[in-house]
DNA sequence: CACACCCTACTTTTT
DNA sequence: GTAGGGTGTG
């Protein structure tokens, strides 16, 4: 992040440019602030909090949302770095996250208990098969997700999902009933979609006036950021929350231009009409550019001008022109991932850069495939930020489904899940009997389980009894002042103790199983360090975290190169960016083509919003044929490169053809008219200086010590290397050697 | 009812 | 290439 603060300047204006300063010291009423991309937005909001904290306003009286988790956790860092311990701490959350909170308390006004479950896209997914499959509907004839994606919009749109308008082949095939049965089911489950964790707020605050007045003394100042991604939902949310016609102290602050989550229900207009809804409200437009050099810039505005409704601005640098930006074109992606890796590698060499310089943007996630070998081929240290995907894992879905029933037994999908890992004799035939009792006599699966139907088998049946005895055993030890630990230790032993039998007796798949089993100690140890760094947390706090943060939050910092998507990188810079896949079809993405104008604008906007993550130089690249699963497309390069005025672009030189493979780096060949091929140059000249395998001492990390990573697992400690930051090398068991930051990594007992 | 194996359809972005 | 569904066997 650009400008940042100096801890404990008393001045907290001195730095701002004009617009900044008014941004900042706005008083009466709602603001909008149309910060460009690099503008110093955060700063603007964090100086902003910090401002009227100084001036005496207790810090529990402000609310800042946010869309990201990784933007909660940087602004509550950064506002506690202006005003730390001085006050009160503001409430800082994403929507979801506070949302809630909010709905825990008032739980019994929506049918929930406290202990509510949060359904996330795959729960909603395993409750809609089994709603289709109740009402008689194949799921050959509808898709479960295009009927969850219709729930999805309805609920992000203000309409509850019995409005939603419902996929033609699902009335067609005479599942009208499916919302209300879905609905159904989730209240039996005491369990809320994503969706209607905004929803709920919404609807509470406008029907309960008392509730909202009381919402409103406790948070009279709001700020939300990115305001160009939220959904109508969630502007009836902060309505309701902050009145028009009480002129509140509403902020808000977003770039239309980077609008980039409206397939996910966001609505721009909630920003081009900000004004409209909020009468009075004063506007402010942020647009000196402090992140990346005049060409870069330039170029990215060039790109998004192509697009018509904007409130129209342009950014400007005083920053001078810098690089040019480099448009690249490859016979393959193969080669795309070769040259990159190889730059990555000789700029590091000449140019006094780190690998954590570095980030590759990516249209779609599955283009990181060939960078990753690429990049291991050199010895660059690169990670993908990704999404969700340990979570996602199914042996560690089944021990979060214990989990959860521990806190909630009525969760249907859990209880689905966990009554078949390990197997116990209830198969589909078992559970489809007692899933159709359940429904009829309106009970969750563990109520209908207690006493079954006789149209479940007596040898189920007596399965169903043991296994509600257990969920009965582990509600009582969540319940009790048992640590968290110690009751998810309990709640997985026999699914533990299942897996590690199975590992044993299994012949080929040994290795496979035996990972799996890991991953659920995994899953028991994430638990302890939560529980660690939060003694008072519950069992509760931590499955709700699981749910709304994602690995993805994580920031990319330190010593590898970033692979992410474009979204993911939304909010990040880097000094040197890559964006690959520039090719029709992939970005602009086919499928946002289907969508006409409105998804051509949007991924113009996600174009501009990768480019305008460079600092320095900026790399555009495209591969004249790309692999999809099975054939082979012929591609041509994207349109937004052409969008680019030739001006600032660096001159366009055509890659060598490929070379055999056996050649291994540079088939790119040269990138510049200079004859001098990568490989030539980088593969002899480059030695890893990176990293020193010195037995550093920093803090308490020492070669040889034990620690644990979230999503590498165990390993042992190789090489410590203080640098900005202290980076450490780590021999991961069964991963193999990785540098990781140290602040990434906890020293864990040995095994 | 569980498991192994085969086949197919699939990849946009994620709170 | 692979995950998840469908089918056949023990």
């Amino acid at each position: 992040m650009p400008n940042s603060p100096t801890p404990g300047a008393p001045d907290l204006l001195s730095g701002l440019n004009t617009a900044q300063r008014a941004a900042v010291t706005h008083h009466a009423g709602p603001l909008l602030v149309l910060a460009g991309a690099g503008s110093g937005k955060t700063r603007v909001v964090t100086h902003r909090i910090a401002l009227r904290l100084r001036e005496g306003l207790p810090g529990h009286h402000v609310l800042a949302l946010t869309f990201t988790n990784k933007a909660a956790a940087e602004m509550r860092a950064r506002v506690d770095a202006l005003v730390g311990g001085s006050t009160t701490l503001p409430t800082v959350g994403t929507f979801h996250a506070t949302s809630a909170r909010l709905l825990r308390q008032w739980a019994p006004r929506i049918g929930r208990s406290a202990s509510f479950t949060i359904y996330d896209d795959d729960d909603q997914i395993a409750t809609i098969k089994r709603v289709l499959k109740a009402q008689g509907v194949g799921e050959k004839s509808v898709k479960p997700s295009e009927v969850r994606e219709a729930f999805d919009r309805a609920k992000n749109e203000g309409r509850l999902p019995e409005a939603a308008d419902l996929p033609p082949t699902l009335l067609a095939a005479g599942g009208a009933g499916v919302a209300e049965a879905y609905e159904a089911e989730l209240l039996r489950s005491n369990a809320l979609d994503f969706g209607d964790l905004i929803l709920r707020v919404a609807q509470l605050l406008e029907r309960e006036p008392e509730l909202a007045a009381q919402l409103r003394r406790r948070w009279p100042v709001v700020l939300v950021d990115e305001f160009q991604d939220t959904n109508p939902a969630q502007l009836r949310w902060l309505r309701a929350l902050s009145p028009p016609e009480t002129q509140p102290d509403l902020t808000v602050v977003g770039d239309d231009d980077q609008a980039i989550y409206g397939w996910r229900g966001a609505d721009v207009r909630n920003m081009l009409a900000f004004e409209q809804t909020w009468p009075g409200a004063c506007v402010v437009r942020l647009e000196q550019n402090y992140r990346s050099t005049g060409h870069i810039l330039a170029a990215a505005n060039a790109v998004v001008a192509h697009n018509a409704e904007r409130l129209g601005k342009t950014l400007f640098t005083d920053a001078g022109d810098g690089h040019r930006v480099e448009v690249e074109a490859f016979d393959s992606p193969r080669d795309e991932a070769r040259w990159v890796a190889g730059r990555v590698r000789a700029l590091c060499r000449d140019e006094a850069l780190g690998p954590g310089d570095f980030a590759v943007l990516l249209r779609t996630a599955a283009l990181s495939l060939d960078l990753e070998e690429a990049f291991r081929a050199v010895g660059v240290p690169a990670v993908q930020v990704r999404g969700r995907s340990f979570y996602e894992r199914a042996e560690v879905r089944d021990a979060l489904a214990w989990l959860r029933l521990a806190v909630n037994p009525h969760d249907d999908v859990a209880f689905q899940r966990a009554v078949g890992a390990p197997p116990r004799g209830v198969g589909d035939t078992s559970l489809d009997a007692l899933s159709k009792a359940a429904a009829e006599a309106q009970l969750s699966l563990y109520s209908r389980a207690l006493m079954p139907p006789t149209s479940v088998k007596a040898k189920a049946r007596s399965a169903l009894s043991t296994f509600s005895g257990l969920l009965d055993a582990h509600r009582a030890l969540a319940s009790s002042h048992t640590p968290v630990s110690q009751v998810a230790q309990t709640v997985l032993a026999p699914l533990l103790d299942a897996m590690r039998a199975h590992a044993l007796t299994a012949r080929d798949r040994r290795e496979e199983l035996s990972q799996r089993v890991e991953n659920v100690e995994r899953l028991v140890v994430a638990l302890r360090e939560f529980s660690r760094e939060q003694p008072e947390a519950s069992l509760e706090a931590w499955l709700e975290r699981v749910k709304l943060v994602s690995d993805a939050d994580a920031v990319p910092e330190g010593a590898a190169v970033s692979m992410l998507t474009v979204h993911a990188a939304k909010g990040l810079e880097f000094p040197v960016c890559f964006v690959i896949g520039f090719e029709e079809g992939t970005f602009p993405h086919a499928r946002a083509l289907r969508d006409g104008e409105a998804g051509l604008d949007e991924e113009r906007r996600l174009a501009y919003v990768a480019m305008t993550r460079a600092r320095q130089r900026l790399t555009l690249s495209w591969c004249r044929e790309r692999r999809t699963f099975t054939e082979t497309h012929h591609c041509a390069p994207s349109r937004f490169i052409g969008e680019v005025p030739r001006d600032h672009i660096e001159a366009r030189v055509e890659p060598e053809p490929i070379r055999p493979a056996g050649r291994a780096f540079g088939a790119a060949g040269r990138s510049r008219g200079d004859g001098q091929t990568r490989r030539s140059r980088d593969a002899d000249l480059y030695a890893d200086p990176v990293y020193d395998d010195e037995a550093g001492v920093d803090g308490h990390w020492r070669v040889g010590m034990w620690v644990w990573h979230g999503d590498l697992g165990r390993g042992r400690v190789v090489g410590v290397s203080r640098g900005v930051r202290t980076t450490l090398q780590v021999e991961f068991e069964g991963v193999g050697r990785r540098s990781v930051i140290a602040s990434w990594v906890s020293p864990y007992d040995g095994p």
